[in-house]
DNA sequence: TTGTACGCGTTATCAA
DNA sequence: TTGATAACGCGTACAA
């Protein structure tokens, strides 16, 4: 193993000198530089960074915990890794499937200072736990408002889902069926936009039952099925996520059922399969959301961030309204 | 900072005893023991993992290098991701954007014993670069067979296109056009297996222009509209992945085409994507070869290792031949 | 402009 | 069974 030393007695000069070289620092001579980078080169010398990181005491390593790779986490896992690694930071992925112990392992990782900062996409654990890991190190999280302990990079749907009403409304529908997911705040919110919403336009009770707890393509699938047996039918299916939505429009159409000409279809999130199925959506910024979380894991960690973006909603017009 | 000799210093005995507990050695007075753990847990104390990796020479750590988050690749990564943490292994992501600089940073982090070992997804580097760093630490690959200095858990695609083809002329189908990616092996070994497909049948050349280069879904989508406009159109479509057939499906279907009445259409990979089109793929096994990736990797490193999986493809048929 | 020497926090050898 | 101490490799006061 050749260290710093190896490099100061080979290019005659102290290990001081060599450190100086190596981190650009000014006041070397520059026929000793000259020495000491061609050594350095000679002999294929690198740092080794487990010894700068203990002398620093970071490791410019940022942690990214998330329940699983889904079409929503994906783009902002891909946008928040392109930005760290522009800042010069590095992306450690940790995939919890929502399992409390190997959430922990990340946390804990933060604790021993192998990570720098954590953002959490999903958590298990509860917030009072993952709160007490904020003393060693700045913890940011995403689609949850917290505390100023943990900030967050949130954005409440409530706009946004009120957006996609008002959109389904200008084109006409009137018996609106809400398709929910079941996590934390965003439900709360889009219901209380769809309760706001109906008594906006006097829109009498429509007695569709809401669903719940729906947000995969099977899902949508299984809701195409029981709307095509259903006698009092929806003309419009707000969906609580693309995916949802995707596996709707699929299996409506395999049935032969005409969307948007029997019943409308909206989705929320405006992912890959969005596009692909051209349907109509929300947009919902992720991939800004994930700077604007590492800009903010970058300021607690006292260091020049860029500048946060505004969060805007956008109605993404498309085939399926 | 809390460190290892605080803790030595009030329970009354010397670091060495504190890293014994700390590591579960034997010979140490059980009396002692409970003092140490006592301490510890009263001033929240945890190892600093920067100074265990620079002791130990190894930081486990390991790097995954993939050009960009894409349906092929997320279900490896995050297969991999699963099976080093199984190891108590963690994963850093590098997403190259297929450019070489992003690219040497990985495999410089690997130099400086920030990393133990790296996977290459993709790569943009020429490959004697690459085989440069492998005295650094084991380097495995996807999809490229190499050498013995870089290991691969790549699979030859004659047999997975043969399968798909095999099926096609099962269905009837005599008139098939081949869309091709572009990079590296896989290209050519698809073509060797269609040229034997069409020697084996006696189907005489077709006359469609194979095409090349083709890998996405807007791929797909403008591979459908020249469709549309052929004189001379083929029966049957196999496609150099599922988002060209997706996309080539949709595009179909939103033109009126009748799938697979008027033309069948064959993916690969089986992702997403195929399972909610219920498109006609080859299963291409990637979540087992990340699990063989990181095995190798193991071995290497001069760990017990779980054995190997044997990798085969396999037709899934949908509807859309 | 340069070098000495110490500290970062841990592990492990060796002698007791 | 325990402790003193030497690494691991780097950065940086401080003194020169």
């Amino acid at each position: 193993m050749t260290n710093i030393r190896e490099i100061a007695r080979l290019a005659g000069v102290s290990t001081a000198t060599v450190s100086r070289v190596i981190n650009d620092h000014p006041y070397v001579n520059e026929e000793k530089r000259q020495k000491v980078l061609e050594i350095i080169r000679r002999l294929d010398y690198v740092p080794n960074s487990s010894a700068t990181s203990l002398k620093k005491g970071m490791t410019r390593i940022v942690g990214v915990v998330s329940g699983a790779y889904t079409t929503s986490s994906t783009p902002f896992i891909q946008a928040f890794n392109i930005i760290a690694q522009q800042h010069g930071f590095h992306v450690m992925l940790f995939l919890t499937d929502n399992d409390c112990g190997k959430e922990l392992v990340a946390l804990e990782m933060l604790r021993s200072k192998q990570l720098d900062a954590l953002v959490c996409l999903h958590r298990a654990n509860e917030w009072p736990i993952i709160e007490s890991y904020t003393k060693y190190g700045p913890i940011v999280t995403w689609q949850r408002l917290v505390n100023d302990l943990i900030p967050s990079v949130f954005m409440d749907q409530y706009q946004g889902y009120m957006l996609g009403l008002e959109h389904l409304h200008a084109r006409g529908y009137r018996r609106i069926m809400n398709v929910y997911s079941s996590k934390g705040l965003n439900t709360p919110q889009r219901m209380r936009a769809y309760d706001d919403f109906s008594k906006k336009y006097w829109l009498d009770d429509s007695g569709f039952a809401d669903l719940h707890g729906k947000v995969s393509i099977t899902d949508g699938e299984r809701i195409a099925r029981s709307w095509v047996e259903q006698t009092d039918k929806p003309d419009a299916i707000a969906c609580s996520n693309d995916d949802v939505a995707a596996g709707l429009l699929t299996e409506l159409k395999r049935a032969g059922v005409s969307v948007p000409g029997e019943v409308a279809i909206l989705g929320f999130d405006n992912n890959n399969l969005a596009r692909l199925l051209d349907l109509t959506t929300v947009h919902y910024p992720s991939d800004k959301q994930a700077e604007n979380a590492f800009a903010i894991l970058l300021d607690r960690l006292g260091q020049e961030a860029p500048a946060l973006h505004t969060l805007e909603f956008e109605l993404i017009e498309r085939s399926s309204t």
